[in-house]
DNA sequence: AGGAAACCGTTAGCTTGGTTACATGTTTTG
DNA sequence: CAAAACATGTAACCAAGCTAACGGTTTCCT
């Protein structure tokens, strides 16, 4: 305890700076319903964009929720017509998960609402400020690479 | 369009690079549930605490979600002991929210948790990294200003 | 081979948190 | 002072979380 390195103080200073801004923004990024569908819903498209195929007890386990609660969503989205279900050949206790036509329209849809949003308001920063968030993305998404241990 | 200014086009790629990473730390944050409470609890706490003496209505008009939904919210709060409810001396129809002793205990709790989670994964970065994160954040906090027509 | 054990997904029953519509009591106002 | 506007809470319903239990597959071990 007594041997917190300059960096240690430095990165609680920042942390508890950073803590509410991360909070905030993001709650203003996943705020509005885009096209019918709900943020959470979207995290799902997400995932499944990234990983064809995927199934659910994996969709379960990086959202850190229980493979019954993941499956009522997919059943949602199935219903909604976003995603599809396919029974895998070599096992068929699996289920691969996929987007379906409208659930790619969606999600790009939510993506540039979303990137809008944003660039909106990074454009009224001074440039000295931009850059300065410009120069910070890098360190930030390195941030998420230790929990990234699923892609 | 074809009138984009350079300023707009680096707003634009930051914000592209900036989303993701953004969602991505607020869900780590977000993740866990500390001392009980979910994180939509947390959120409505924070709420209570700067703004002490708040209506339900205020704060449903804040977090954009019907008095209904904020008053079941804040009838589970109080029960739960976090929470109290107080009529307001010059307008009987409002009832003004406090946090409890035990309230601010568990806003504690949890910030205390959050923070630390987020120090020591800045604490894993290279000086420089630390640094250039360090300049961001107050630009990244200005994002937020635009949205605070509240407190 | 064949049965036990492990595994994947779904369903069932309960809780939280969202919605709209309505009820209740309190100002405000014409 | 009656009527409109307002703050809150209640009712009935839907989405989404959990645990527990079940049905069908695969694996593993004699």
């Amino acid at each position: 305890m007594s041997q917190a390195t300059k960096q240690q103080i430095d990165a609680m200073a920042a942390a508890d700076q950073l803590r509410p801004t991360l909070l905030g923004l993001a709650r203003e990024l996943r705020r509005e319903r885009i096209g019918g569908v709900s943020p959470h819903q979207v995290t799902l498209l997400v995932s499944i964009k990234y990983a064809p195929g995927v199934t659910v007890g994996e969709l379960a386990a990086d959202e850190r929720v229980s493979t019954a609660a993941m499956s009522k969503r997919v059943s949602r989205l199935e219903r909604d017509g976003l995603v599809a279900r396919t029974q895998s050949e070599t096992d068929r206790r699996c289920v691969g998960l996929t987007l379906t036509e409208d659930g790619q329209r969606t999600l790009r849809r939510v993506r540039s609402r979303r990137t809008a949003w944003l660039a909106s308001r990074l454009g009224a920063l001074t440039p000295a400020e931009l850059a300065a968030v410009g120069a910070a993305v890098e360190p930030l998404a390195r941030l998420l690479e230790a929990e990234e241990r699923r892609a």
